[in-house]
RNA sequence: CGCGGGGUGGAGCAGCCAGGUAGCUCGUCGGGCUCAUAACCCGAAGGCCGUAGGUUCAAAUCCUACCCCCGCAACCA
């Protein structure tokens, strides 16, 4: 049988493991128990990301070494893991030396094959942006700045450039780093996905990777000179530097497999589940690394769609901030489980709400599954005495309701093998749902009231198979409630046979509490009394650059001297025109009449909120000692003051009228 | 014209590639049952499938134009 190697990105050490992280891990949880189920050899594959610039400093700041606090911060991610039943192969950690090895190994392979070249790069480096421009990049700024056409020429001969970012002046630079020719490989990657359309799914992702792969490819720095950056794997021919980030993250996929031997037979049978945010350096830059390493490309490259945490308004009383250790807490792991992989479709985002939850924690699970199971024992146990009923002659229903057997079990191993998680779950509620109403139907009750116990037991025994069945199939989507409620039917495993013979006659079965109770409101411990603040939180953004969490409404702050205070300098500016900046899409171009002689330019970041016309003749509070900067271009000459963090709400504008210029203190 | 995706009953989605009764879950309303977790089952209401043209015997489905929304990229002094 093909072995099944499922893999998710190695997680961030310095992040601290949240819904997004869960989200993929319990996916590939699902699909490496359902490959498991089905007898099919099955490796998976998680683990942390542990090199890096925020590592080495945070470490610093702490009196650890990095490895130290990588020792200590990864386990977070083990701990989760633990309480949300993940049954990983293995847990591999890029500090490890089989990893570092590997990494070494195949930078010293590269070295060797000439797929790796030490160009004297030069570049107009920003200190303050502590980054590389090209000539393009930097004349394009120094246009905008000057307002007149520069040329990379103009720039070698004397025009002084400035950084795109920061707008302070860059110098040529050059270092010498070492380069993977990954432009040799564009064709090549174009040809593959071609070949292959299910190597990248969805069909849209594919779509953006074969857009950006229509742009000549450039190639790929895998260097940083170990002045810059020490906390990584040295290249072994260049012990000067060490690698670059995710040419060390990504080849974990295949580093993991080197030891036993055995592992070997899972490359390159892989399907690596990752976030929408990390698909090119998972398609393009992974794809072309393994075709100068000599391997195959995985069979495919999954990714997923983010949760979204918005803010409900009549939210005094429900936060909206989602702890994966509050939720199991609340509701148990199978149930975060259940509806991280039920609620959306895989790949599509998704809105993460209580309400939501809760519902369909009700409806799906206590509701239609949880019922159905505790109606197949309850009936036994008051007229058949708590077992197994034989198998008696099927009627019409009967045959029917095996036919939807059949039906759903058949939709959910396809779905499932088409990684559509709430598609296959869809597919066996239609046996749950069919289950209830056969119930209604044969009216157990009934047939019992008149004495027709044969027919009873058949009754009875073809709903305890439906319940066989449909927690067997959800074994790997609720592994803990699957084994109780199969163990109430004297199962001790799951049994995908969509047969009703496959309980055995006159075994115990045991009538317990609900497997899944129903809540009547969202747990106690899950409401917030915290103001709630919007946010949008991406889901599983492993590996890539860790964002600043949103900080909440009036959080305590230092305090400062007045004389802190009093080196800003605010007044009152009126605004005198106002258009959109011509290559941004969020910034407004102001001129600001700040009792100067004359007008200030100021840009500020309000274009979702405010329309330029609407502004002109508004008297605003400006800063206006503020350190000039360049925005896209435009040098801004103040900072306009308003309100509500990084989505503007309002812009400030005085009570009463006042003069342009007055003093704001 | 930077790239990509989407607009289908109150909500969330499927159907579109291979035109021909608009389907699913939730919600709403009415009814049934009583084994069960106020659960379960049945029925009903509710959509001119973003807009305007075109092709066709026939268009949610194909073509054209336009409007709106969302991602990516860029960007919030």
């Amino acid at each position: 049988m093909r072995p099944f190697y499922v893999t998710t990105p190695i997680y961030y050490v310095n992040d601290a493991p949240h819904i997004g992280h869960a989200y993929t891990t319990v996916a590939a949880d699902a699909l490496a128990r359902w490959h498991r189920l089905n007898g099919r050899p099955t490796f998976f594959l998680t683990g942390t990301d542990e090199h890096g610039q925020k590592v080495q400093r945070a470490a610093e700041k702490l009196g650890r070494t990095p490895q130290e606090h990588a020792d200590l911060m990864h386990v977070r991610f083990k701990a989760l893991w633990e309480r949300l039943d993940i049954q990983y192969d293995d847990f591999i950690r890029t500090t490890e030396p089989r990893h570092t090895r590997f990494v070494q190994g195949l930078l010293q392979k590269l070295y060797e094959q000439g797929e790796l070249y030490q160009a004297p790069y030069s570049g107009w480096y920003s200190t303050s942006a502590e980054r590389f421009w090209s000539d393009e990049e930097v004349a394009a700024a120094t246009a905008l700045a000057l307002g007149k056409p520069v040329t990379a020429e103009d720039l070698h001969n004397g025009v002084v450039g400035v950084c795109p970012d920061t707008g302070s002046g860059v110098e040529w630079l050059t270092e010498h780093n070492w380069f993977f020719r990954m432009s040799a490989y564009q064709d090549r990657l174009i040809a593959h996905i071609a070949e292959h359309p299910g190597c990248i799914q969805p069909d849209t992702r594919r779509n953006e990777v074969l857009g950006y792969l229509r742009k000549p490819l450039s190639d790929l720095c895998i260097s940083r000179p170990k002045s810059r950056l020490s906390w990584g794997i040295p290249l072994p021919f260049a012990p000067e530097y060490v690698t670059y980030v995710w040419f060390d993250a990504l080849t974990n996929y295949v580093s993991a497999l080197q030891e036993p031997p055995s592992r070997l037979a899972f490359w390159p049978e892989a399907l690596q589940l990752v976030g929408k945010d990390i698909l090119t350096f998972h398609t393009v830059y992974w794809f072309s690394f393994l075709f100068a390493a000599g391997l195959t490309p995985p069979k495919q490259v999954y990714a997923h769609g983010w949760w979204l945490m918005t803010g409900k308004k009549m939210s005094k009383s429900i936060g909206n901030v989602i702890k994966p250790d509050a939720m199991i807490d609340a509701y148990g792991a199978d149930a975060l489980r259940y509806f991280l992989l039920a609620a959306v479709p895989f790949g599509g985002d998704g809105e993460f709400t209580h309400e939501a939850f809760l519902h369909r924690f009700n409806s799906d699970l206590a509701n239609d599954v949880g019922n159905l199971s505790h109606r197949a024992t309850s009936m036994p146990e008051k007229w058949l005495g708590s077992v197994v009923p034989p198998v008696g002659v099927q009627t019409d229903e009967d045959l029917e309701l095996q036919a939807v057997a059949v039906r759903a079990t058949a939709a959910f191993r396809a779905n499932m093998d088409l990684v559509q998680f709430k598609a296959a779950l869809e597919g066996l509620w239609e046996l749950v749902r069919a289950g209830n109403k056969y119930i209604d139907s044969q009216a157990p009750w009934a047939l019992n009231k008149r004495g027709e116990t044969a027919r009873l037991g058949t009754v009875l025994r073809n709903v305890m198979e439906v319940v066989r069945i449909a927690y067997s199939y959800l074994a790997c989507v609720t592994p803990q409630k699957s084994r109780e409620v199969l163990d109430r039917l004297g199962l001790s495993a799951p049994d995908l046979d969509p047969t009703f013979d496959r309980l055995v006659t006159g075994h115990p079965v045991s009538h317990r509490d609900p497997i899944f109770l129903r809540l009547d409101a969202i747990p106690e411990s899950l409401v917030s009394t915290d103001p709630v603040v919007p946010t949008t939180a991406p889901v599983a953004a492993p590996a890539a650059p860790v964002t600043a969490p949103a900080a909440p409404v009036a959080a305590p702050v230092a305090q400062i001297e007045y004389e802190d205070f009093a080196k800003v300098q605010l007044r009152t500016g009126l605004v005198l025109t106002a258009d959109k900046h011509p290559k941004a899409d969020r910034l407004l171009v102001l001129t600001v009449d700040v009792g100067e002689e004359k007008p200030r330019t100021i840009v500020a970041g309000i274009a979702a909120v405010y329309d330029p016309v609407e502004l002109v003749g508004k008297t605003v509070i400006v800063v206006v000692n503020l350190k000039p900067a360049k925005l896209r271009g435009i040098e801004s000459q103040g900072m306009l003051l308003a309100a509500g963090g990084s989505d503007v709400a309002s812009i400030l504008t005085p009570y009463r009228p006042v003069v342009p210029g007055s003093i704001v203190k």
